[in-house]
Formats: structure tokens, sequence, C-alpha cells
DNA sequence: ACGGGATGGTGGGTGGTCGT
DNA sequence: ACGACCACCCACCATCCCGT
């Protein structure tokens, strides 16, 4: 951490670097003095409200000294080492590693758990933390909506195995982070302690101008710039052949078409529309050139992982110029970017009244696509590409009419991806969730939604009647008017020792439905027969407006 | 003509998930 | 982190039916 300006009353050394301060919304040279803080880590969060209070300002006060140890080249990444997860059966640590299983601790370097810590040596990686939402739920959404019903069976080891998947997949994306910012795991999971991949781009952003020479000052913002939905469709409706075309790292691209950058930010009559604020002009920068870095990584790399990780660095380190809280903020940069985007996208509609477009992505009939892709290289410095052809494209109707933005339903080459909570098939009942593939080919051929779920239901394994949902105890403890769901929850978690709870169930009349429980408000059982679980299913599925919005096309 | 129960729509609040 | 959106729940209101 650093202080500008007067020797601060704490230990400080002189530091021979020149402050970027804070002056409206730009950064300017200052001739003030800057200080290196030599107190201990732990102590900085407080320390900087107290100097802040005296009017002192800061650098790099949210910056672990272990994320600086790499920056400073004091220790080097080193990648690779085995992946392991662990988790606790009956007090014991089981483990997987690769194909092999085994009980104590794994010798991986990468141990990765959920719950309860293990005490092993290595890097321990909490997954809780990574992927911020139920342990099923994630499972589901990355390995498919098949391991629902391994949550529903509950072995052990399918609890393991789908573990393992998460911790190699944590553990390839941690490394990937590592790879690109030269930052070691270990200190990336230190930043996500208390922070974002936000806070790991700006650390990188912060050394890159510091070995110019220059510290810029940290800026707080209490609120989050406006956010501009730049979602547009035509109509509800099935459309066929629909070709999709994909700006390759929109924002990036632009930040480095026009040196977009915090320290060079200045206002001026002929530079880039920055919103409400003006037009301003940049010339590159620390910050532009590391994401100019980064792009280029990004665009010449075949892995997966890399590629993602540099997305979100990218991402996140531009979008935080306009975050609440501590960084380097920068609403003019943030804006231009986004303008300029929005320029693009209107120009985008005007020219080809595309079926549908969000952000960075146009969805036309199959034989307008040549005519966008040769707008799009006429743009100079971005990269539209033809994602592919899809056979179906389908846009939701909103329930007060016209097209329910972000969500739609792609479906080609025996793929299918649903965007949007609205149509996506969470709080349905496992099997229609399973078979969703199904209830969209009967609405791409005409056909009714509803009644294609409720076929589906008729014949489906008893235990794939139930919805699931997680709920986390935390939340559950301090629930003051319990829905039928969490009275459900309720009765499970007294069951099962599970953070967060995974409740199959199904909202009766009057009771709620667990595996063959029938459940009231006072959390009385009885036990419930198929068929009457089958036909609150069917019931169930008939008042969902996300199948009902679906019959609507 | 009147009142009470049943029914149905609405609007606000709560909790959860998705997407950025 | 925050907004948008869905399912659910409840309070409230209008309407209708029906018996008195």
């Amino acid at each position: 951490m650093f202080v500008i300006g007067a020797r601060p009353p704490i230990r400080a050394e002189r530091v021979d670097l020149i402050p970027l301060v804070r002056r409206g919304l730009t950064y300017v040279e200052s001739s003030d003095a800057v200080w290196r803080v030599c107190e201990p880590a732990e102590r900085w969060e407080q320390l900087r409200a107290k100097l802040v209070a005296k009017g002192y300002r800061v650098s790099q006060s949210y910056i672990p000294p272990s994320v600086r140890r790499y920056l400073h080249g004091e220790r080097k990444v080193e990648l690779g080492g085995g992946v392991a997860a662990v988790y606790v059966k009956d007090g014991v640590f089981k483990w997987r590693l690769g194909d092999e299983y085994g009980v104590g601790c794994p010798p991986a370097k990468y141990v990765a758990y959920w719950g309860q810590r293990p005490n092993c040596n290595g890097v321990v990686i909490d997954l809780k933390k990574i992927y911020k939402r139920g342990f099923w739920s994630a499972v589901a959404e990355r390995f498919g909506d098949q391991w629902l019903l391994k949550a529903l069976r509950g072995e052990p080891d399918d609890v393991l195995n789908a573990l393992y998947l998460l911790a190699v997949e944590a553990a390839r994306f941690l490394e990937a982070l590592a790879l690109a910012t030269g930052v070691g795991v270990d200190a990336v999971l230190d930043v996500f302690e208390n922070n974002s991949v936000a806070a790991l781009a700006e650390a990188v952003f912060h050394r890159e101008a510091e070995r110019r020479g220059y510290v810029i000052e940290d800026s707080r913002r209490h609120f989050d710039m406006p956010y501009f939905d730049m979602a547009r469709g035509r109509a509800p409706g099935v459309y066929k052949r629909v070709a999709e075309l994909d700006f390759k790292s929109l924002f990036p691209s632009l930040v480095v078409k026009h040196g977009v950058d915090p320290t060079t930010a200045r206002p001026c009559s002929n530079g880039l529309r920055a919103g409400g604020l003006g037009r301003y002009c940049f010339d590159g920068g620390p910050v532009a050139d590391v994401i100019h870095k980064w792009l280029d990584q990004r665009l010449s790399t075949g892995d997966k992982a890399v590629s993602d990780a540099l997305k979100w660095l990218m991402n996140a380190g531009i979008g935080a110029w306009g975050k609440a809280g501590w960084g380097m903020i920068c609403e003019p940069c943030l804006l231009a970017v986004r303008t300029e985007a929005a320029r693009l996208f209107d120009e985008a509609w005007r020219l080809f009244s595309p079926i549908y477009g969000d952000t960075d992505s146009i969805y036309v009939e199959e034989d307008k696509a040549g005519g966008v892709l040769s707008w799009g290289a006429s743009l100079g410095g971005l990269r539209l590409e033809l994602r592919g052809v899809w056979d179906v494209f389908i846009l939701a109707p909103a329930r007060r009419g016209g097209v329910a933005e972000k969500n739609y339903v792609k479906a080609g080459g025996g793929g299918l991806e649903v965007k949007g909570g609205l149509l996506r098939p969470h709080d349905v009942p496992l099997a229609v969730r399973l078979r969703y593939g199904d209830v969209i080919r009967v609405v791409a051929e005409g056909g009714d939604p509803v009644e294609a779920a409720v076929g589906i239901l008729q014949n489906a394994p008893p235990e794939q009647l139930f919805i699931y949902r997680a709920v986390w105890r935390e939340r559950l403890a301090e629930i003051n008017k319990p829905s039928l769901f969490h009275t459900a929850a309720r009765y499970v978690a007294e069951r099962c020792s599970c953070d967060p709870v995974d409740v199959f169930y199904l909202p009766g009349d009057g009771v709620v439905y667990t595996p063959w429980v029938a459940v009231d408000k006072r959390l009385r059982a009885r036990p419930a027969d198929v068929e009457e679980v089958r036909r609150a299913a069917a019931e169930y599925v008939r008042r969902l407006w996300k199948l009902r919005a679906l019959r609507l096309i």
C-alpha cells in the first residue's frame, strides 16, 4: 500500500514514484511525495480508513502482499501438479486423484473441498468460494442435469466424483489466471478471499504503472454506474436457419483500438462520446497495454481455460472502472467503450434488422450473414465471426407483450442452448428438465409445450417427478414466511447435514411432496403415493409461465 | 334488496437464480 | 455486487351466485 502526500503517521518509506491523483473524472500527475507503507498487511484495511479520514490519499490498498511478491518477481508461478478432491464421510477424509481413490490426505498439489476444510498440505481450494452457489446446481450446470439424479440417490462415490469434476475445472481456471497474470494460484486465492477477478486485473494494471514510475490513487465510488441494456429482439416466435455472429472480445478490442486508459483520459472536442459526459480522448497507457497483451494472448491461445481466464480478466478489469467500492475508477473510460459498442449495435440494427442481438452478438437469417460479415470486416480493429447457423431459434414473449429480452432457445446439430431465467428449465420436475429438448422440438413443430410436459410426466420414473432446488442453511434459518418450498427444505434440513440443503419437492394442495412423503406447514408428514404425486406434478406444470410462454409463440 | 361465501384478478413482499 | 425476473404467498378488492 502507498500513501500520497505528507509523511503518514505510520511506518513508511519514501519511494521515487510520481502519483497520479484523481481530479474530477480523470487522473493528473501531482508533485506530492509517495510513501510505501511498511506495516503488516493485516492492518491495511483499518489503516486505510484511518488515513483517509485524516485526508491522506492511498494507492493499491486492496492488493494482498502475497500478490505483490509475485508481481515483483520475488516468487515465480509454478504450474502443474495433481488435482484431488476431498470430502468428509463419517469423519473420514475420502479423496480422488485422477483414477485413484484413497483415505486421509491425497498426494496432490491442489486439494479441493466443499464444506469441511481438510487439514492437508498443498494449495487448498474452497470450491464454495469459487462457485458461489449450490454444489449440485454447479455440477448440473456444467456437466449435465443427469447429475441431479445422482444428487437424489446420494451415493457417496457419486458425490466424490462430482466434486472431482469441479476440482479439475477450478484448478485449471486458477492456473490459467496464474499464467495470464504471473500471480501464483495461492495468491490468486488470497485475492478471492475478499475480492473478485477485477482486483486481480487491477493488481496487474498497478504493477505496469509502477514499472513506468507511477502510482495511481485509489478512488471510491458509492454507486455502480447505470447499466444500459443492449439486448433487442424482433418479435416472439420460432425462426429457422438463423446465423449467429459474434464480436470476439468486443470491449477489450475497443479499449485497444482507441487506447482507452484511465491514466490518459481527458475531455476533448473530437474524441469518443462517453455517454452523457461529453467527448473524451485517450492516449493509451499502462492499462491499455496490459489489455492489449491479454487480448493478443486470448486470440492466439487454443486452450479454453486460458481463453476464459483472459476473458474474465479483461471484462472484470474494464467493468471495474464503473464499479462501487475501492479501485481504479474511470467513468469516462467505461462509458466511452459502452457508448461505442452501443453505436455499433444500433448501426447493425439499422443495416440488417436482426432477429435478435445482445451487446456483441447479432442473429440474422442465414442469407444475410455474408453482408453482416463484410460490414464487420470494414470496422477495423474488431473481429466479427460467424459462430454458426442454428436450425431453430426461439424468442420468448414477455408477460406484458413484446420480446422477453435475454430469453431465447437455440437448437441445432443435436445441441440445445437455453438462455434466460424465463425459459431455463429450472423449477420444473426433473423428468421435464431432462427432456426439455423434446419440449422445444414440439414447440418448433407448432405443438403445445404444456401438454408435451404433461405427457413426459405421465411416463416418467417416479423419482423424476420432483423439482430440485438448493437452499443455504443460514438463509433458511432467517426466513419469516416459509413457502411450501421452505417447508420442504426445513423437513429435509432436519434429516441431513448438507449445506446447501438439497431439496427435491413438489407443491401440492395444502402440502408439499418430498420423495414419497407429503408434508404440511407444521412439518407433519404422511406417506404419499405415486399417482397422487404425478397428478400434483401435472397440475404444477400447467400453471408454469415458462411453459405457457412457449405456447403463446 | 341484501349479505355471505366462493371465485378470480391484482399488487406488493419474499426468496431464489441468472447474467453482467 | 446489483438488477431483472420468476414462483409463491397473502391481503385486498370486485364480482357473482344464491339463499333469505
